[in-house]
DNA sequence: GCGACAG
DNA sequence: ATCTTGTCGC
């Protein structure tokens, strides 16, 4: 039938009129976004701050990530976690498992996971636990995105809060290619760089991307979010890795994933 | 027209 | 994103 195909097309990538609804979304959202620095907190440099400027140094921060189980697709683990950027420890941690019917599609992840992580987020607040976070690292990119606003930038504005895009594969926009951005990286080495900016070929600046840890090749790609600077993102990304993932991304990433498992194991056993 | 596409 | 074991190396 003539019509099978096209309606086999409107159940993989959505609704073409809700599609519209969330990049109208995305245009608001977008010009709510604030690309400097806009904190009173300052960046630790090490071992270069007086004692009594430590308070008010960068402390505490977000990680944020969601998990899933193949045998239920839509079934989902938020997490939330904080980390003390003075120890690397978790200080805090929040988890709600949510059945989620939006699908993932490209470039609009935010509608699929930015509402149970800003229940966490506010559910922090609203119990007026301590370590509320200071800024957020997000697994996904912040403006580099196709319209510029990622789940990051959607995090950052919806909960007024700084935020840092992390992504672990390259967002395909403005011409980027992993293979392009590799070859810069490679080139730089040499310099003593690890981490390029992010140049598409209009001459925007997207982000940055950063070979984390020593001797790895597969870099992070770093964005803007939310009232923070990339210059700034990147050197707080940097004073999270002990891995190639920063701390608080990789163990939302971790703890996440050991949530949503050891639940499905007692639930098995029910 | 075809393929590519964060998590 | 999800599944999965051992295994190579510091």
């Amino acid at each position: 039938m003539e019509g099978s195909s096209s309606s086999f097309c409107r159940q993989v990538t959505t609704d073409s009129s809700l599609q519209q609804d969330w990049i109208c979304a995305q245009d608001l959202l977008k010009r709510k976004l604030v690309l400097q620095d806009d904190f009173t907190w300052t960046i630790s440099s090490e071992d270069s701050c007086s004692e009594k400027k430590r308070t008010d140094n960068l402390r505490y921060i977000g990680g944020v990530d969601v998990s899933y189980l193949k045998e239920y697709p839509s079934l989902a683990c938020g997490a939330l976690v904080v980390i003390d950027a003075y120890t690397s420890e978790v200080v805090h941690e929040e988890y709600k498992v949510v059945q989620l019917d939006i699908p993932y599609v490209p470039g609009f992840l935010a509608f699929r996971e930015a509402p149970v992580l800003l229940g966490l987020l506010d559910k922090m607040k609203y119990k007026d636990y301590p370590y509320y976070p200071q800024l957020l690292m997000v697994d996904g990119n912040g403006i580099l995105h196709p319209r510029g606003v990622g789940l990051a930038c959607h995090l950052g504005v919806m909960a007024d809060i700084p935020s840092i895009g992390v992504g672990k594969n390259l967002h395909l926009v403005d011409g980027l290619t992993q293979s392009g951005v590799r070859q810069l990286l490679e080139a730089r080495k040499n310099v003593d760089k690890d981490t390029i900016p992010l140049i598409g070929k209009t001459g925007q600046v997207w982000g940055a991307a950063m070979c984390s840890t020593t001797g790895s090749s597969k870099p992070i790609y770093i964005s803007i979010g939310h009232r923070i600077s990339l210059n700034s993102s990147c050197k707080i990304v940097k004073m999270c890795c002990k891995f190639r993932v920063p701390e608080p991304i990789r163990q939302a990433d971790i703890r996440s994933r050991s949530f949503l498992q050891k639940m499905q194991r007692s639930q098995l056993q029910v």
